[in-house]
Order: C-alpha cells, then structure tokens, then sequence
DNA sequence: CGTACCTTTCGACTACCATCGAAATATCGA
DNA sequence: TCGATATTTCGATGGTAGTCGAAAGGTACG
C-alpha cells in the first residue's frame, strides 16, 4: 500500500516534461529498458541533465538501474505505477455516487484477459 | 486526448502534500465538493494558503469552482484525472511484455458493473 | 595494463514554489 | 444599504528544482 509521501514522490518525479518523457520511453520499450546513453540520443538531452533525471526517477522508485554487460539499463518500474493508481482512485465512487463516476475502474487480474 | 503539457501540469498539481490531501478530501466527498472554508478546517490550513493551492489545482484543470447560494463549492473533476491514468498507463504492456506487466487495466465502460 | 567509451558528480546560475498575515473583495441576510 | 461572514489577493521570505559544461569515476575490450 502506498503513502502520501511516497505517492507525493513519484508525482512529483512525473510532474515534469523530460522526466515524463523518460518514464514513457522507458514504458514502452518494454521491461528490458534503456541506456542512458539511448535515451539522451532518442530525447535530444545532454548526458549530465538526464542523469540528474534519471537519479530522481529512481529515487521515486518509479525506475531501476540494473548493469547489463557493460553497459546500464534503466527499467521502468510498473508495480510503484501501479500502486500510484490505485492511490491516485482510492475513495473514488464512495459517496454514493458511482453512477456518475468519470473513472474508469481497473481489473484486479493483471493483463489475464489479453 | 491529453497532451504531455497538460499532463504535467496535473501531475505537478498534485505533487504537493496539501494539494494531494485537498484533492482527496474532494474526491471522497463526492461530485458536490466542499467549500473553502470546510476544507480549511478539516485540514487544518490557513485559508490563504488553501486558497493558493485550490487555484493551483483549478488552474490545472483537476477541480471546478462553483457557487452555491452563498457558498462556494470546489468539485473534482474526475473527467481529467480519469485522462491522465489513461495517458499514464498508455503504451504500457505494448512491447511483447503484456505477460509480465503489473499495471493492472483498465475497463472501458464506466462503473457499469457496480 | 592502458585506452576508450559510457555515465555520474560538481559548481554555478536562474527561476519558480510554498507559506502565512494583513488587507481587500465579494456575497448574502436583515 | 449596512454589517457579518466567506474567500481571495498582495507582499515578503526562505527554500528547492532545472539546466548544462567540465571534469571525475567505472567498466570492458584489446
């Protein structure tokens, strides 16, 4: 279960462009990740700024660096996102007013149905 | 569709502690909202600085002000949020990796089955 | 073992955010 | 209209984030 200063983290390490678009890369290149070198050349950054990213996106626990021959990948980590949704909808619907909810609910089974 | 400046903003809206806690508090209030002054007494904020961030959290497009007789209501706006999961969650499980993702999904028809 | 490449740290600058009291503004009842 | 209550704006202050070049730190290949 998360907490408010954890799910204040990992909000704040989305709530901005390149970090964003760091995460989003990450997300859809699979769990397999990327390299920080990858990355400044696929998002136009200098080394030295996307580090600083990346170090904040890990210390938000949304990515993991993990060394891979000689080289670093950053994996998007999809549980803290997870979790973070579920934060994000926690008390959603509750008073009385389910039929009237713009949130779309979320499966329990993760991606059985696919 | 949301766009990567509006999702930032979003994220940045909420990634505040007191902004989070305004945000929620709304959200399990219901479609009604609460007043400034309701808000500012439950959690226990001066109402200038609860002021400052409603207009941050106005400002982002996550709650709506509306007047109510002599009162004010601030109502969440589960429009957007439901926008930014969808752009949070987009591109996910896209690269081979549906069977190892953990972002539980999310279903298309609104609380229909409550 | 040394060289080359990849990645991080450091330093400095700019800009924006959070906080709150005091004062101004707005709304309604009488 | 007048007064009371509710809400916002203003101003000042302290703190933190984002940016990038230059230099240092690691890692593997030859």
């Amino acid at each position: 279960m998360m907490d408010e200063s954890t799910a204040v983290a990992s909000l704040a390490a989305l709530a901005q462009p390149m970090r964003l678009r760091v995460f989003r890369a990450l997300v859809g290149a699979g769990p397999a990740g990327l390299t920080p070198g990858v990355l400044s050349a696929l998002l136009d950054v200098p080394p030295s700024t996307l580090s600083f990213h990346l170090k904040g996106l890990a210390r938000a626990g949304l990515v993991a660096p993990v060394r891979e021959g000689r080289h670093l990948h950053y994996r998007p980590a999809l549980g803290q996102m997870d979790a973070l949704l579920g934060y994000l909808t926690d008390h959603c619907c509750e008073a009385g007013a389910a039929e009237g909810c713009a949130i779309r609910p979320r499966e329990p089974a993760c991606c059985d149905t696919r």
